[in-house]
DNA sequence: TTAGTCCAATTTTTT
DNA sequence: ATTGGACTAA
């Protein structure tokens, strides 16, 4: 297909700073690749002095993918990747500016928290003075807006200097050779600002650099931005302030609305037609979208045609919506729409739970997106820090990983002691467990025999990094160990190890070390859960399967027919982003956006009237978002009623507001059977879910929705 | 000092 | 419902 004129204008621009602004569905992917493609064709760029950043390792791939297919030849080498991997591959080479050994290891989420509440219980403060979390979540804004802990704000919190522990933090990361997510970020900004020589080098690496999803990059990122092209000034940025949705990891839109001011001379490009979805779906986004005043006002113009209106379905509780949400799968997939172009969209991970189980009843192909990556998993961790002692590149947080694991008879106290020793010797974890092949004192004794293990089996496994891992783990009874959690659920970890197993011996010949394996699991947390629940029984060619995911993981995706499911107050907006104010409540509405706009063909939307949250029920509200819309471009359930009111027959939504003499002012959620017999479900604001019959209700119709 | 039992807090979203 | 943390027995 060809370029439009904005497309091709934007993709054939010379050197300097663009601005694309890419409405949902505009292209803007094709934009980038027919750029990057014409950067090199017409204006002998170099490909491997082209840098496109990515929000995901996923957009990296397919970006990847399509640029070798346009250019062939590998993609001719263009490097591509995210903030976070490409920062790392900085950092790789020059940690040591910054006191690192360039064998530093990032840290993740979860050893990331234990770190934090060792810290606070080594000072004797408990998480009802300060939450650990609350502490992270802070020392992570600060990294967002690219402050270390010497210049930012102080900040106390019962009389505790935050600032103190997050240079504390700091002081204990660098002591373990470890960053964490953010400060792969921060540690290439202090690179390219406080060390000239290296911040040359790197400035130096690229002649042109494209970002995608630019609504999404935090300060930090912006900084780095700024830092890494300011001599070349070759920056090119596509986003759309609708479509930010990661403020709460300190994204911000004045970024991509302030962009010419930034960058003198930016040219501005606006790609304005949709080519995605039909005019109908495009149609109640724009509605939807509208509501949110702080935004760049643009349009976003169908190129389809109306197609079918979007439907709203008011479900009795999460297992009715998960049954409806089958049945429209299967409606779909009899309309001969192929199960991987139909996505179930949700707010919350939990959600995925009952529609997995129904989804799976009802024998259709599933994958979920998401939810606890493969390298989170507690048993490939364990394996990874098996590994990694194996390979001589293990630090303190891997030893004490496994230290009791399988039971050695080390507690909790053993294991800090041993963790003492570690240090006081000075030698890396891996060679101090050496040592204590012959004995050691106190605890580590314990680890003797462990280590003689590891000796023994180590030069065999350099040799063949691929092997060793499962005998090791059999041999210090770490497989066995796992007995423990019944036989189900072990022979389910003793496959993932398997599957790790495989994955190193891939790695392997492609000739990755230890180090970058390493790497490459903890960019890659995230990966996708293959098939959970009976998929054996199925028979589906893999790829053929229905994508369960969040609504946060659907950004840059498109799909047939989407079902966006939990739309209702609390979760869509959710209620910890009221909290937050307007702000928080104008990002869920473009977390809504994002959803419809996956969707090319077919829109369900679907909300239930109960939903269990922890042990007790929940009866939500309608979403604020689609509660006003009219029937004719989010349609629903209707009935034909007479009302004591207007006197006459009405239509009477499912969403329309009544009023009951008693029990004062609600919305209809549901109707059931017909006549005069015709009972309708009304929540009301005060005095919840009714069912009434119609005729004797004496209702007072507020607004028809 | 460790291991097992009981109780509490937890969940918004991700690199 | 699950999981980490505190408490208690050995």
């Amino acid at each position: 297909m060809q370029l439009n004129d904005a497309q091709q204008h934007a993709a054939e621009a010379g050197g300097g700073p663009q601005l694309i602004l890419a409405g949902a569905g505009s292209g803007k992917t094709r934009t980038i690749i027919h750029r990057i493609g014409h950067l090199i064709a017409a204006n002998h760029v170099a490909p491997h002095r082209i840098l496109a950043v990515t929000f995901t390792n996923k957009a990296a791939a397919e970006l990847r993918a399509r640029l070798s297919q346009l250019i062939g030849d590998d993609g001719g080498g263009v490097v591509s990747g995210t903030f976070h991997a490409i920062s790392l591959s900085f950092l790789r080479r020059h940690a040591e500016a910054l006191g690192y050994p360039k064998s530093f290891q990032v840290i993740d989420a979860d050893d990331q928290k234990a770190l934090i509440k060792r810290l606070l219980k080594a000072r004797n403060i408990s998480s009802d003075t300060l939450h650990p979390g609350y502490l992270l979540a802070w020392i992570e804004h600060c990294k967002h807006a690219a402050l270390t802990a010497d210049v930012a704000e102080a900040q106390a919190w019962n009389d505790i200097d935050m600032r103190e522990l997050y240079a504390a933090y700091q002081q204990e990361l660098l002591h373990h050779e470890r960053m964490d997510f953010s400060d792969l970020i921060l540690n290439t900004v202090r690179l390219l600002k406080e060390h000239a020589d290296v911040a040359a080098l790197l400035r130096a690496r690229f002649d042109h650099v494209l970002v995608d999803e630019y609504q999404d990059t935090n300060p930090a990122q912006h900084m780095w931005l700024q830092l890494l092209c300011s001599e070349h000034r070759n920056l090119t940025v596509v986003g759309d302030d609708d479509q930010s949705i990661y403020g709460w990891r300190g994204a911000d839109v004045r970024h991509i609305l302030d962009f010419e001011s930034v960058w003198a001379g930016a040219a501005v490009h606006r790609l304005e037609h949709n080519y995605r979805s039909t005019a109908a779906i495009l149609d109640l986004a724009n509605a939807v979208i509208a509501g949110n005043s702080d935004r760049h006002i643009k349009q976003l113009r169908a190129t389809r045609d109306a197609g079918e209106t979007p439907f709203w379905q008011i479900c009795q509780d999460e297992y009715d919506e998960a049954r409806r949400i089958s049945a429209a799968l299967r409606h779909w997939h009899q309309q001969g729409v192929a199960w991987r172009d139909m996505a179930v969209l949700y707010r919350t991970a939990r959600q995925s739970l009952p529609i997995e189980q129904m989804v799976n009843e009802a024998e259709i192909p599933y994958r979920v997106i998401g939810g606890v990556g493969f390298f989170e998993r507690m048993e490939i961790k364990d394996a990874l820090a098996y590994w990694a002692l194996l390979h001589g590149i293990a630090d303190a947080l891997h030893l004490r990983r496994i230290a009791n694991k399988p039971k050695r008879g080390i507690g909790a106290v053993g294991e800090q002691r041993i963790v003492e020793m570690l240090a006081v010797s000075g030698m890396s974890a891996a060679d101090w467990l050496d040592t204590l092949a012959d004995g050691g004192v106190g605890p580590s004794a314990k680890l003797a025999s462990l280590a003689r293990l590891i000796g023994e089996q180590r030069s065999d496994a350099m040799q063949q990094p691929d092997m060793g891992l499962g005998r090791l783990l059999q041999d210090c009874g770490y497989l066995e160990s796992l007995q423990a959690m019944g036989e189900i659920e072990a022979a389910a970890r003793r496959e993932n190890i398997q599957a790790l197993q495989d994955y190193i011996a891939i790695a392997a010949g492609e000739g990755m070390t230890p180090i970058e394996f390493l790497d490459r699991a903890a960019l890659l947390q995230s990966g996708e859960q293959v098939n959970r629940g009976d998929g054996a029984s199925h028979n589906e060619t893999d790829g053929e399967t229905v994508s369960l995911m969040s609504l946060h993981r659907a950004k840059g995706l498109e799909f047939t027919a989407v079902v966006l499911s939990g739309v209702e107050e609390g979760l869509l907006p959710h209620q910890r982003s009221l909290d937050e104010g307007p702000a928080g409540l104008s990002e869920e509405r473009r977390l809504l956006y994002v959803g419809m706009t996956r969707a090319k063909d077919y829109l369900l939307l679907t909300s239930a009237r109960m939903r269990r949250n922890f042990g007790d029920m929940q009866f939500p509200q309608p979403s604020r978002f689609i509660a006003q819309l009219a029937p004719e471009i989010l349609a629903r359930e209707a009935v034909v009623a007479e009302i004591a009111n207007p006197g006459t027959d009405c239509e009477l939504n499912i969403g329309s507001s009544v009023r009951h003499p008693s029990f004062g002012e609600g919305v209809i959620l549901g109707v059931e059977g017909a006549g005069d017999a015709v009972r309708v479900s009304v929540e009301f604001r005060n005095a919840g879910t009714k069912r009434l019959m119609l005729k004797y209700a004496a209702l007072e119709i507020i607004s028809i929705a």
